[in-house]
DNA sequence: ATCTGAAAAATTGTATACAATCTCAATAAA
DNA sequence: TTTATTGAGATTGTATACAATTTTTCAGAT
């Protein structure tokens, strides 16, 4: 319905960029940061052809990327039905805090005694950055980099387990909060960020994955169920994809 | 190199079988088992064409499975150089049972309060199996209801994030066995088996958590540090993983 | 004998063709 | 009006063709 191939020939003989950085790798990332900052619904359907349409791949690889989103459970797939964006159950919500707090305490604990001054230092940078983001009223921003500071906190942690299956529950959650969240809550996690940062840095382990179960009992409770399903997505939404989100740092 | 398709085409025909029960989930299960036990050795390579002709699909389907199998953690696939069964260094060996105590603990604590009589009888029954085929020196099939036994308590334990975390560390800890365990070893965990359930029968949640703690310890312990790189497997391994397993029950 | 490099063979990466299935609207029957 | 039904269109499932890359082989030089 509309030019098969060009685009991958013309990245292939006019970019001579610095050893293609895997095109699927790309992708992937795009939409995933695209679910941590709520730009997807939960209930979202992601054809392929558009999604392929849109970052000019074939389907071959949104196929590989859509799997890789599902076996992390942000992404349903059906079979001969396609993917979608993963609704939470309300059951599942209460799963989903209760597995975090079990993995995220371990990996609290074990950050107090590997972490260096220096990590330290960078996870205090994300917390800057996460203030910095909702004085500016930027929401997603804001969220993005709350989950981030969790996913790594745990890639420091020195257990490479814990750390996957946090990045896996921290952006379940982050679906969850998109779909039952209400509209205007207080979502400021800072300064419980803050504190937590303090403990570990200090070495208090008892304190500081006390600290950090209840920071996530916080996040848990600020979720009010409401039976909602999200629909009809911005025609557009899949071109906005493609554009880079704005750099980390 | 040899006929393209006919496989396919005579499943379609011939075969109207009860609403087929997708290709590539039965493959992918084939190939889990194998690892489970032990008929795969870490390092082995898995080409795309020959596991394709020995199911009798295409690379697509293969590639599907390979993909799955690698975001378990059983698989590496490296870029444009294909997969094969995972190596686990030492580091991650430690990294492994440190996450299998903080996961299997939990699990175990909540399924005192959730599992029910007859699912404790079907917890009995594997352990029962696993006692079976060691006296019947069936060394691999032992090894692999003993890691169902771990997958079955997980999924009992009525959280769904913390089984699918179960089910990746429990195969992954079986690659890690296979690379490094001693030969002429003792495998039999039944015992340890029982205690646990018991303790799970009468509802004593610390008891239970305490022995599923020093069990996976004891795991840990059985294994010793030798470094050994699997290699160049038996020519007709593939056309050997085709064969069903034997039934489970 | 050993090393080097280039050609050949094998293997994976990606796009695409066609088949199978689902969706949904239009039509017909109740 | 409501419910079935049917068929066109859209979407996913799978095989396969071809491109890109890696691995192997083997001649030729040292």
């Amino acid at each position: 319905m509309s030019r098969p191939q060009d685009q991958q020939n013309t990245a292939l003989s006019s970019a001579p960029e610095s050893a293609r950085p895997a095109r699927d790798e790309e992708i992937y990332e795009h939409v995933f940061d695209a679910l941590l900052e709520h730009k997807l619904a939960p209930g979202t359907r992601l054809s392929e052809d558009r999604l392929g349409q849109a970052f000019g791949v074939s389907r071959t690889i949104i196929r590989k990327v859509l799997q890789r989103l599902e076996h992390e459970g942000v992404v349903e797939i059906q079979r001969n039905r396609g993917a979608m964006v993963a609704h939470t159950s309300s059951t599942q919500v209460g799963q989903l805090f209760e597995a975090r707090r079990c993995i995220e305490r371990a990996i609290t604990r074990n950050a107090c005694t590997r972490v260096t001054p220096e990590q330290v230092g960078q996870l205090r940078e994300l917390v800057r950055q996460e203030q910095q983001a909702l004085d500016e009223q930027d929401r997603g921003r804001a969220l993005r980099l709350s989950g981030e500071l969790h996913l790594v906190l745990a890639e420091y942690c020195g257990n490479e387990f814990l750390a996957g299956f946090a990045r896996s529950l921290v952006s379940r959650c982050s679906l969850a909060i998109a779909q039952y969240e209400m509209a205007g809550h207080n979502p400021c996690s800072c300064e419980e960020h803050n504190r937590i940062l303090d403990a570990i840095s200090s070495g208090d382990a008892d304190q500081a994955s006390r600290l950090m179960d209840e920071h996530i009992l916080q996040i848990h409770t600020r979720i009010r169920i409401r039976e909602e399903t999200a629909d009809d997505p911005p025609e557009d939404i899949f071109a906005a994809l493609a554009q880079r989100r704005t750099p980390k740092t």
